[in-house]
DNA sequence: GGCAGTTCTGCAACCGGTTGCACTATCGTG
DNA sequence: CACGATAGTGCAACCGGTTGCAGAACTGCC
């Protein structure tokens, strides 16, 4: 069979209680309770426990109290631009609670999240669910539970953190009008994605007086932006405003390919300004802070531990004007 | 005090072992080594687990074990476009194997990852080190203790996932040299990575016959691409080979400002092949494989585990050329 | 019919912590 | 000086699994 476990010989705290000439419980609470002990006791046995490297073990630990001091956080790709730093400052707000961060990669599969979330719900004290795509059904099952944040998802009742994208989608198309142009596009996203939800909506309330035409290109990526661009030209439109910014890049990049220049023929607001500076020219695009989306939805699990109170937490976006705009030119798009 | 803890109300073999009316020993065998027991057995308690919801308990089953069915993989910057597709093909393969993955960010600092490492260290099976910037000393006294595959980083006897950028790189440079480029620069990234370190050097050694100028930009960013334009026309070179794609997107950026365009004017080549078909124009790139990467760590370590041999996987690169290299014009660089 | 050999199952100890409760000094007070 | 309060420590049970060992039931064979 496998080769015979030979456990790490760590040091626990027996070792430490013999050592220090103390009972186990003693050891114990000079960790967790020192202030039921004397303080020379507390120190003589840390003294001790440094002494011999001691390092509590997660597992026994997490037997007796149930509490893991862990988190998990699921997201549907951690190679889309828009989550590496809503983990990145995730993770970093976990640290300073002393929580050791699991990261769930569920390849935009409501099954595969359901399968990662199972598996890592015995070891964990709460999620974080960045734009799940899970059903609402299992979402409130879990979160029943132990606590949930989700991100970028609003269910009534439990806790999450909502890129609010009105405002700069508001700043987005009071700039185009400003700009001139009168008929503008929506370069739309999945479906099912809250955030497309709150961008259609608030886009068509906001643009009274324009000419909006929706057009769907499904998966937000390169290839679908830059394959939407022969529907655009056919809208008519002399501006438009992409889902996000990786179909932004697409849409250049297929408009490039077309002879039609940004923003002197054109002009293109992104969002989430995940890319932004970095295209060529320089994208204009709706802030969305996912960066900051990842600290509130840490600092609201790390809450949610302590007292079990759904909260919403709401973070405004604003316009980031750069490149890829201007006033609409007399022949427009020819 | 803590609101006193209710434990999470999950089912335990326990209460398995009342309902099927067998003992927890044999609920506990249904599991791990049906073998033992006789198939009705088996089934019944596996029927009667799955009616009531059964998850084992992690915790307990590593306290009893020693085995936590978790890794763990250190990076320096998840937000770093390197990182995200190796991250994501690695969580994939340890799916494969029932390990959940842990992710630390070290913000590139050693310290941090220290930190990271021992915090997580009591419940991980093993860890991958991707790009680590920890001493060779603390390296290897942790991979004394458990099982470590470093990512791009060279330390003789421990496992290690290297992706071997010769292949690629002296590519680029004969292309450089059949379009007849005479001086080129290469933007070099951080004194320790070995990944700089091996480019340098298989750089230099191929480009017999060209004149080669290296550009410290230090931490390898977009700004730190765009600033060092001025040194890369200062040193009169037509072509440059960067660092990463980051760097090259900067410079992209910093010679439009300067009117040069690219490629007519100047050659340009990036490593890694993380944004090239999105930069404009798209990026002639020495594809680095971080997903393949990835996988082949995850792999590693997951041989690593029943069997502790040290082993070395190369990956080879190649050069993916796009739209950023063109054959050297007449005046060069005005 | 008796006995050795298998197959299956249960008992009980153990992994390494935590914690309710009991016990013993020690102290202050009347 | 007696007595209750309080502080400090230890005992032992418990968390939820796993596993060595022993015993029961069944088989086959002499």
């Amino acid at each position: 069979m496998s080769p015979r476990l030979q456990r790490a010989p760590g040091v626990t705290i027996g070792d430490i209680a013999a050592a220090a000439r103390v009972s186990r419980s003693t050891v114990s609470r000079a960790f967790t309770r020192p202030q039921l002990l004397s303080p020379e006791t507390v120190d003589h046995v840390r003294a001790v426990a440094t002494r011999l490297g001691y390092v509590g073990n997660q597992a026994a630990r997490a037997l007796s109290t149930g509490r893991f001091g862990n988190i998990a956080v699921v997201v549907p790709d951690i190679a889309n631009p828009f989550f590496p730093p809503l983990v990145r400052s995730l993770q970093s707000a976990a640290e300073t609670a002393d929580l050791a961060v699991f990261l769930g990669d569920s390849d935009e599969s409501a099954e595969r999240e359901a399968k990662l979330i199972a598996r890592l719900a015995p070891q964990v004290e709460g999620f974080v669910l960045a734009s799940s795509r899970l059903s609402e059904e299992l979402i409130r099952e879990l979160a029943a539970t132990r606590p949930v944040v989700l991100v970028n998802r609003d269910l009534d009742g439990i806790p999450r953190v909502l890129i609010d994208s009105s405002g700069g989608m508001t700043e987005a198309v009071m700039l185009l009008k400003k700009l001139g142009h009168q008929r503008i596009a929506y370069l739309a996203g999945p479906r099912d994605s809250w955030s497309d939800q709150q961008r259609r909506e608030v886009l068509t309330s906001a643009a009274s007086g324009l000419a909006v035409e929706v057009i769907e290109v499904g998966r937000p990526s390169y290839a679908a932006g830059r394959d939407s661009v022969s529907a655009i030209v056919r809208s008519g439109a002399t501006a438009a405003i992409a889902f996000d910014d990786v179909v932004s890049q697409g849409v250049l990049a297929g408009l490039e390919l077309r002879g039609i220049s940004v923003p002197s023929d054109f002009s293109l607001i992104g969002c989430d300004d995940t890319l932004a500076a970095l295209t060529t020219p320089a994208l204009t695009s709706v802030s969305a802070g996912a960066a900051t989306a990842g600290t509130a939805a840490a600092k609201l699990l790390i809450q949610l531990l302590e007292d079990p109170t759904a909260e919403c937490v709401t973070i405004a976006t604003h316009l980031v004007i750069r490149a890829t705009t201007a006033a609409v030119t007399d022949g427009a798009m020819r």
